[in-house]
DNA sequence: CGGATGCTTGAAGCTGCTCAAGTGAAGTGG
DNA sequence: CCACTTCACTTGAGCAGCTTCAAGCATCCG
């Protein structure tokens, strides 16, 4: 498995469809923006090819280059601690940016590995900074979200219970998969029991004794990693704490 | 008590000799950088004066208008789940930035309250923005001190066990309170033993009971808030997982 | 001094972990 | 096409650790 950084050329022009529900998309996207800079930056991100799973995008140590945004698929960012043990810091699906973690030390403090078959698009650091002040836009864009993810990491971990954190993560899942309106309660988890177990700081077992109690309850139906939220409603409530 | 932005005059000209220690320090002093611009620089970062515990300097809603820099003293951010019991977010103790919860959606999502008596440095976001292109730096240094941030979130409560993370976090704590060179291992603890263990997600007892086992064990001295490591490298070990 | 607050300690119960076996789907090779 | 393997997940039983509830102690402040 080869870094990722090293070996993408630049593949412009693909539909841009996918665009859409992109957290860079107003960026992308800027309605009524100067064509000139405009083209400047759509010069600058790259898209890749199609990433097979278990691609790796970075490593812990490698020098940061780049913020990249899920066009499809799924990557899981993850560390090892020091007794072997993978911990999985996040997931990021499609429209999500990650690789802030080396924003600071100029280094990757985790694991960026490719779950589902994913493409991307790279938005390369050090450019961004050589076009400078006309970026304004783009790097509050990434502020923001930088904040977000800041809040939403410590919904997760959070709850107490093991039912709890488990509803909130179905929920958290769901609502990032689907577009806003959508009635279609549905959807395919993209990672193993083990990384959620492990994002969750619980045990597989436990994880699968949990989704078979919520099972039970009537609030998801759960196949494999196909899971339905049938009761949305009671499920949320069981996420904020309601035994 | 009245939310802190509204009522604190700018206090300028005071002694800076806190700013050794702080997160934007580099941004303060450039040294050998453009006089007239360090001038409107130092015109935009208002000082505080000093806030008694219990004070709160914003609360979840709040509109985001500037971040915070504790220049001494300690804040404790939090939220209130749907149970109506506190989750502590995090501390922020001399150095420290805070307030980034509110740079997405443009409101606060936690609440920012005084645990000691504590002087902070104001940093309106408004005004820097509007300096744009000539505060780069700033903005380059507030994006580092995010993702740092970032990391260091997930790594108290990752670990397994509460030994572990009691551990984790006193040697978290005694490293951000200390200078670097020091060999005193004294300090005092400036947060209660809930907001501990609300940080930490377990109970107050069981922290209370983990102090004094880590105490048995002869790792760390505890007299109430004051604590001592005593072998800070076997306490190092217990944070990483031997037993 | 009396009350309040914050912390410690004790005993009982339950949650989640460990270890171990079992299931079922997908892929492999004959 | 069917045994065989493998991998991911599920399920069960016993145990350890954390929580809960309750009481006991210091320290601070009037």
């Amino acid at each position: 498995m080869n870094t990722y950084a090293d070996t993408v050329p630049p593949v412009l022009g693909e539909g841009r469809r996918a665009c859409r529900f992109c957290s860079l998309h107003e960026f992308c996207w800027p309605l009524g923006l100067d064509p000139e800079l405009l083209r400047r930056v759509r010069a600058i991100v790259r898209r890749s090819e199609s990433l097979p799973a278990g691609s790796i995008v970075f490593r812990v140590g490698d020098q940061f280059t780049a913020i990249y945004a899920v066009r499809t698929g799924c990557i899981k960012s993850s560390s090892v601690d020091a007794g072997g043990h993978e911990l999985v810091h996040g997931f990021h699906l499609r429209g999500e940016l990650f690789g802030f973690d080396a924003v600071y030390p100029d280094q990757h403090r985790c694991n960026a590995q490719v779950l589902e078959t994913t493409s991307l698009c790279v938005v390369p650091f050090i450019e961004i900074d050589r076009l400078g002040a006309e970026l304004q836009t783009l790097h509050a864009r990434i502020r923001r979200v930088m904040s977000r993810e800041f809040t939403r990491q410590r919904m997760c971990g959070a709850g107490y219970g093991a039912k709890q954190r488990v509803a909130a993560f179905l929920i958290n899942i769901y609502t990032r998969l689907h577009r806003p309106n959508s009635t279609d309660y549905q959807f395919r988890l993209p990672m193993s029991r083990e990384d959620i177990a492990s994002y969750l700081s619980i045990t597989a077992e436990t994880l699968s004794r949990q989704l078979a109690g919520l099972h039970k309850m009537k609030l998801i139906r759960v196949d494999r990693r196909n899971i339905r939220l049938v009761d949305p409603a009671r499920l949320g409530l069981v996420a904020q704490g309601a035994s």
